[in-house]
DNA sequence: ATCGATGCAAACTCTTTGCATAGCA
DNA sequence: TGCTATGCAAAGAGTTTGCATCGAT
């Protein structure tokens, strides 16, 4: 998803288009990898003065709920990226920049649905280390 | 790894025996499934009144640094269960329960590990869902 | 003008830490 | 006895929420 399309899905279900969600969209297409709140808000808190957290939060909590984000947790804290198209997508998660990769599971899921008496509702499959620029 | 191998690891690092953590750890033993720290504690307060959750917390942690505990997180939690044998073991996680079952995803994993330029460190394969009892 | 968005402040949850005391070896 | 474990209290971090005001449509 596109930050036109994710103001388009905004707009569609009532919400504004403010130039703080624009912003934040643009910093989430533009980096590819997790970021948190915190990456957020210091991307941002030179644009505008006085930004505050709960804005942040409101927001990414807003863009996950409509599908634009998805979340993980490490470190205890929440990380936030674009989501992917292919809702079976995994990544492979650089904890030196926070990078991703996408992997492909998805035979891997199909055959353990199959060979599982087991109902997947959502999954994570991250796998941490270093990418070739950290490495 | 079982109880008394735990205890025995635990003093040989020069750490004590005492009956707040072999509860903890029998605990661990027979749930198949991660625990958060408040389960821990819920368990116990009966046994031992006025248990503090700085010593589940600190042992809790104390038990991963020595690799007897595996941490995950999600829902805003930290999440512990016994650590599995190899080092490569998987789960499904019932969202339901709690429970756990063990996957193999190490074919998978080698074959990344020789076609990306990529160092793992780390791993968090987690499937979320209904396990046969709770679906 | 209306209703959602934001900032402020406070609260909340989970977790960690300093310090004095209790307890194992 | 010596050193670790524990409880208490407080602090700390990340996150959420109530409310009044700002701002988009």
């Amino acid at each position: 998803m596109d930050v036109n399309q994710a103001i388009h899905l905004l707009k569609s279900k009532g919400y504004k288009h403010t130039d703080k969600r624009e912003d934040m969209l643009n910093i989430f297409t533009k980096h590819k990898g997790y970021l948190t709140a915190r990456n957020v808000l210091n991307e941002l808190k030179d644009r505008y003065n006085g930004l505050s957290f709960d804005t942040i939060y409101r927001n990414l909590s807003l863009f996950v709920d409509l599908g634009i984000l998805e979340e993980t947790e490490f470190n205890g804290e929440k990380h936030y990226q674009m989501k992917c198209e292919d809702d079976r997508c995994q990544h492979l998660i650089c904890i030196g920049c926070g990078i991703t990769q996408n992997v492909n599971v998805r035979p891997f899921e199909d055959q353990l649905e199959r060979s599982n008496d087991f109902k997947i509702t959502g999954h994570k499959f991250e796998i941490y280390g270093y990418c070739s620029l950290c490495h």
